[in-house]
DNA sequence: AATGGGCGAGAACGATCGTTCTCTCGTTTC
DNA sequence: GAAACGAGAGAACGATCGTTCTCGCCCATT
């Protein structure tokens, strides 16, 4: 087994075991038993449990937005897209092992004690936001500053109602949320493109 | 110091501890020292640390949603009532020791381990919703259902992005949101009462 | 005044944690 | 072929956890 393997194969138990128990309920023989890798390497890619959970919340980061904007870029128009990550999250809490947001858990859990976590689950959020940014601007929204950010809370509320109430239906009550704030935003929704939306309440 | 004062000083120690730190952060026997408790009277009133984390939980919700209703409570118009949970919102993501949902972070850490937990924070979000129903029903809303998750899915996303980000800025995203919902399900906001919203959508 | 019971202080216990060390074995290199 | 190296398995270490036990003291009852 090469180094990238192990790697690989130890942030893949990692991702696992702290997802599904948390954090301070896996010790790192566990990672160990579930990976494969001897302690010995273990300790030796990553020094220290701070540091192997920093790298599973970056890892986690970079397959979760990029899930996300790959199901995203398959709506056709511009204008759908800040809905479909709606879609996407209703498929997401369908599954499983589906156990709410991965950095708010780990926030909740070590944010007063871990700066690195604490930086990474920032980051993961600012990330999140500039992407929906992006989204809201492209589709034409007057202000797209304030509704992704409106959109950004619906995501994370979303998320949360869904994991503690064990069911998908949130996503459903932030999409339709999410869409009353685009068409007061001035986003068209179910007309074809070049049709403004009437009455549209022209803020400012 | 009787049972009572006892009982006081040790939830009052382990929700200071507990919400600050993390649940597993906090041993027993720093509870007993914040308290000044013994810990055999510990042991006596809270048979094991799950029976004082419940307790924890339960006191905490009926303080919450307690101070919450009373800020509620303090506006004249029951229009007014929705949008002055995000005001409540606002100022409490602004107090110093503001660190998120104790519900979300005890679910995030406990939820698979404990039932108990997983029970207390599911109770305290259907008993919100349930506030949040009546404060729209009241509003008149044409639909006070969906309108009221819609709502609870912005409050939980306002307390996370709040959290994470160390600002009280969500609060008025969600604020704004939620204000766009309301205006959309048929609460008019700025009138006074009996001038019903021109324009609205009466679906169904 | 004698005595007994409940309480506080804190030691003790077994388990588990993160981390390091030891021992052994297979491989590589001169 | 011998010696040096690297890695795996797992014991070991010190710390801390939740929980229980011991001991000495204070107070109440007779």
């Amino acid at each position: 087994m090469d180094i990238t393997e192990a790697d690989g194969r130890l942030l893949d138990a990692a991702e696992a075991l702290f997802y599904e128990h948390g954090i301070q309920a896996v010790g790192m023989d566990r990672i160990r038993a579930a990976s494969g890798v001897s302690l010995k390497r273990l300790y030796q890619r990553f020094p220290s449990k701070d540091v192997l959970v920093e790298a599973y919340l970056r890892r986690r980061d970079g397959r979760w937005r990029g899930a996300l904007a790959e199901y995203v870029a398959t709506r056709p128009s511009a204008v759908e897209r800040p809905l479909a990550v709606f879609d996407w999250l209703e498929e997401w809490f369908g599954e499983p092992d589906f156990r709410g947001c991965a950095f708010i858990n780990a926030y909740g859990e070590l944010g007063t004690a871990s700066p690195a976590v604490s930086e990474a689950v920032r980051d993961h959020k600012a990330e999140v936001l500039r992407y929906l940014h992006g989204l809201v601007r492209d589709a034409g929204a007057a202000e797209p500053g304030p509704v992704a950010e409106q959109l950004a809370v619906l995501a994370d509320g979303a998320i949360t109602a869904a994991a503690i109430g064990g069911t998908p239906a949130p996503a459903r009550s932030a999409r339709k949320a999410a869409s009353t704030v685009l068409e007061a935003a001035g986003v068209a929704q179910r007309q074809p493109a070049g049709c403004p939306a009437p009455g549209g309440h022209t803020v400012g």
